[in-house]
DNA sequence: CGCGATTTTGATCAATGTCAAAGGTGGTGG
DNA sequence: CCACCACCTTTGACATTGATCAAAATCGCG
């Protein structure tokens, strides 16, 4: 098995031939004026697995399109526990916040090697401000991460450590593999540690261990190397306990 | 004592007057272009306490401003657990969502007696075309209630039950009080039970109880008759536990 | 081959949930 | 004005989940 997830990639290339100009705040700029976002963006950078791209509670002069790799955002508590808020996947558009200038509010740090793209901090109301769609496509995108945070919140809040665990596989798979990865039995490439499943679900690694055991004895998924093989999609989602609507119970 | 929090409020009344205009999406229109926003509102509405505005999995045809009472957002799960995922207190714009037509992500229940302005909802996106500061804002505003989820999240996932319902309590006197109440020992209404504080912290109300009656006995706090006094601030502070940026260990 | 990081397992313990019942409290209708 | 009712709070006894501590086993990599 390669680690493909390390494979040292991208040397800079330009806008027109951006692997992910479709998915971020570049969107509506694709086409005729891409041009406009090729002269605005800083340049490109890679990072080694492990490296932080900002830090929680420090100022942060850029803003940043995940281009290929892993990241994961999160913030440490005084008391050494660390919570893991969302996984970014190219595409992702990191370093947005309501005040652009104050400390970070969350840190990003590589789970993989990491390309990005860099666009200058300063700079970034005023393309908005030229070109509004830029503006409505970033409110496009803080609503579709501020749902995912929501649901990784009622995740971690109101569900039993086991059907957490499901629930976190399924959502991951989902946003890899495509929406219907579930028709078959999907094998994926997850470059996550037990360490990273357990920090993102306020869960130990121990217990995650367990856990993961468990479903590998019922025969549901495996996870081993990095490969997330899932045996039988029908019951790991019964076990993922989705939401649901119900109204209270009548009299 | 009376129960403020039921005052029949507002009848409809103009932008002009609105009591939240500044804090929601109609703000960059204030003054001259207010009347952008009055025509395009629908109307008011008062809501009883114990009711829905929307609910999870079901269409909405409208968006909603808060501009007096409690709200209280939130995901139940198959197992019948429900969690609350933020408080919408008056400013909050609700409904918005990364695909307009979508059935809603979560639901929205009046804590108190709630009055809302609504906004058609199928109009909206031509409004924020022709008023591009709209998406701004609106840009802007998801930001903000991104950076709460997050912060919500890690304390649902990394805080000890004691600490979250500090930290929890902690944030709601921020936004009810002003960032600056804490330098006195401030006296709060929070129109919450104990029930609706064990669904946001994925708690059980038996076990919020316990932890009330804690801080209770050991000064730090009460909470009666939805009235929360704060005795000791700085221990309150210091038992939310808050977060902070350590660098790993160096060799 | 050896080292650091990760995974795995066992034994034990603390934090938190569950169940059940008893007090408040305010609101409503007679 | 009283009595009742629904809902909320409070408390106790007990069960369970998930954390902690410690030590092997395994793996990737230099």
């Amino acid at each position: 098995v390669t680690n493909w997830f390390k494979r040292s990639p991208l040397v800079p290339i330009g806008c027109r031939q951006c692997p992910i100009k479709e998915l971020t705040v570049c969107r509506p700029l694709v086409g005729e004026r891409i041009s406009v976002v090729q002269r605005f963006k800083s340049g490109d950078r890679i990072l080694p697995a492990g490296s932080d791209i900002f830090r929680f509670g420090e100022g942060c002069s850029e803003l940043f399109n995940v281009l290929d790799g892993w990241v994961a955002t999160y913030q440490v508590l005084a008391s050494g526990r660390r919570q893991i808020l969302d996984i970014a996947l190219p595409g992702a558009f990191l370093g947005y916040q309501p005040d652009l200038h104050a400390p970070m509010s969350y840190g990003a740090e590589c789970i993989t090697d990491v390309a990005i793209c860099v666009f200058p901090r300063h700079a970034f109301p005023d393309l908005a401000e030229m070109h509004p769609e830029i503006a409505m496509q970033l409110a496009w995108l803080n609503s579709r991460d501020y749902v995912r945070a929501q649901e990784h919140l009622t995740n971690v809040g109101s569900r039993g450590a086991l059907s957490r665990v499901a629930h976190f596989l399924v959502e991951l798979c989902r946003r890899v593999g495509g929406p219907d990865c579930f028709g078959a039995r999907p094998t994926i490439e997850l470059p996550l540690t037990q360490q990273h499943i357990a920090d993102a679900l306020g869960l130990t690694n121990v217990y995650v261990n367990r856990l993961l055991r468990q479903l590998r004895e019922e025969e549901v998924l495996s996870f081993k190397d990095r490969t997330l093989h899932i045996f039988d999609p029908a019951k790991l989602l019964e076990i993922a306990d989705y939401e649901t609507y119900e109204t209270r119970d009548g009299p």
